[in-house]
DNA sequence: CGTTCGGTTGAAAGTCTTCAAGGAGGGTGG
DNA sequence: CCACCCTCCTTGAAGACTTTCAACCGAACG
């Protein structure tokens, strides 16, 4: 497991794979309705919960999952509402966001492809769960689920290792909105980006992508780092003209100097 | 399990108790290091882990138990150094910490009575844990603790369900830290102390407490709300003089208007 | 009784937000 | 194919909020 993870976990190329593969998708669409066999041409059969698991456990997940395709802004949970489901992330991102009577709103998660969406244990989230890109989901009916669970503790442990990681990153995460400046958190949230889009390959992390797209647009990245639109745009002007990074076109990044990055993200 | 939990669960009159419970404690150490009969009498033997264990997981449990003294301020864990124990808090507040290069710090837990300290799946830390006033805990060294989760389900399941709790409440300070004016950030804290501090009793949860004292000091209160000493002095002094709450000797509050501290809660 | 430490208060400075206006890209319809 | 519109992003200037710097207070302690 990877330690002094920042920020989310973002899975191989999260961010740009969503268009590649939302054609091919649409077939295996059908496949994956059925059974065992289905798993194994999964993107994520590897990485997700699904590694971890007994042939057994997985052919009893296979046995109550169900793909679903999700437009960008579609909600997944929501707050309050009763919830019905539990999913793993196939493509696409997901947010976590939890807002105030008065509007503002604060992202306190970001899932990627791998990961688990749902909170186990509780009948109604505490937060709402909405797509940022097109999604890919294998969802499981909430009550159907929780009974592998129970029967299954390779299930449960896998969650929790999920869930500590998640407890980690909510943690750095903190310490970025209590005590970066604006500058501090956009280019930590580029390096945290730049790290995780990781090429293909096991455990290819902690290596700097040089160049990839921003998985979210300014307003939910500005959600995502305490700050308005305006601000996070200024600062990706500085880090622009200082030459740290190069921007085309408001979602693809380069980073042309990495050590100058680095140092944005952390003096002041 | 409380949903929408606000902030950190604080679990009966847990600042104030610390003081009245220190003598006292120091005869049970010694009994507690004989295993069986010693859990017994622990203040908090129906509400850590161990309420949900088995007998014989209780039993096991206990063997690798030590108790453990710390006064304000001593270390528990260190990120970077190996973690070498886990534990559970018996009295007292520990406080989890990360911070940057420069100083800056931010408290990124807060854990009381029954809370678990450590982390597992882990050979390091990625946070600092300090008492923040005189701490009481039942430690268990790392290694062998592992190995009993390995063979307890019912373990991992409750120190699952711990974990989800804490993510729970640091979302919910996500949208503190991210969102909230200052003014807005020390009345939720006020209100969440008030909240959890909590009679004895089972689940007497939810209702305001109308008077109890900070657990932590203004500079710790600071470091939790992503502020200065000065500005969470300027905000007491807000909510005193418009008549919310009462403040003597600087850690002793009185709420005086329930409604008045609410609505600073939420509103800007 | 002086020192120290944690907390309070005031004034100035700085950072981030708010308000307002001006692009740029992508889709639609003529 | 181009004009138009819509959305998302950028930029500027003014204002608000929080921090910084500095002085002061008061209780605890030797």
């Amino acid at each position: 497991m990877q330690k002094n993870d920042f920020g989310p976990r973002i899975t191989r190329e999260a961010p740009r794979v969503n268009r590649i593969i939302s054609r091919e998708a649409a077939n295996r669409d059908r496949r994956c309705a059925e059974p065992p066999s289905a798993c194994d041409n999964c993107t994520v059969r590897w990485q997700a919960l699904c590694a971890h698991l007994s042939p057994t456990e997985l052919f009893a997940l296979n046995q109550i999952a169900r793909r679903r395709r999700l437009r960008a802004g579609q909600r997944i949970l929501s707050d309050q509402e009763q919830m019905e489901s539990f999913a793993v992330i196939i493509s696409g991102a997901v947010k976590l966001t939890k807002s105030l009577l008065d509007g503002r709103q604060q992202i306190v998660g970001l899932l990627f492809p791998a990961d688990f969406v749902g909170r186990p244990f509780a009948e109604r989230g505490s937060y709402h769960a909405e797509a940022t890109t097109e999604v890919e989901l294998c969802s499981f009916p909430s009550a159907a689920f929780e009974r592998l669970v129970q029967q299954h503790p390779g299930i449960e442990h896998e969650l929790f290792r999920q869930a500590l990681e998640q407890l980690d990153m909510s943690q750095e995460w903190m310490l970025l909105l209590g005590r970066k400046t604006s500058l501090e958190k956009v280019a930590s949230f580029l390096l945290a980006v730049a790290r995780h889009v990781r090429p293909p390959g096991p455990e290819g992390a902690g290596e700097l992508r040089m160049h990839f797209d921003m998985p979210l647009s300014r307003s939910d990245t500005a959600d995502y780092l305490g700050l308005t639109i305006e601000t996070v745009s200024r600062q990706f002007r500085i880090l622009k003209s200082s030459g740290a990074i190069r921007v085309s076109g408001a979602r693809s990044i380069t980073i042309l100097d990495p050590a100058k990055l680095e140092a944005a993200a952390t003096l002041k």
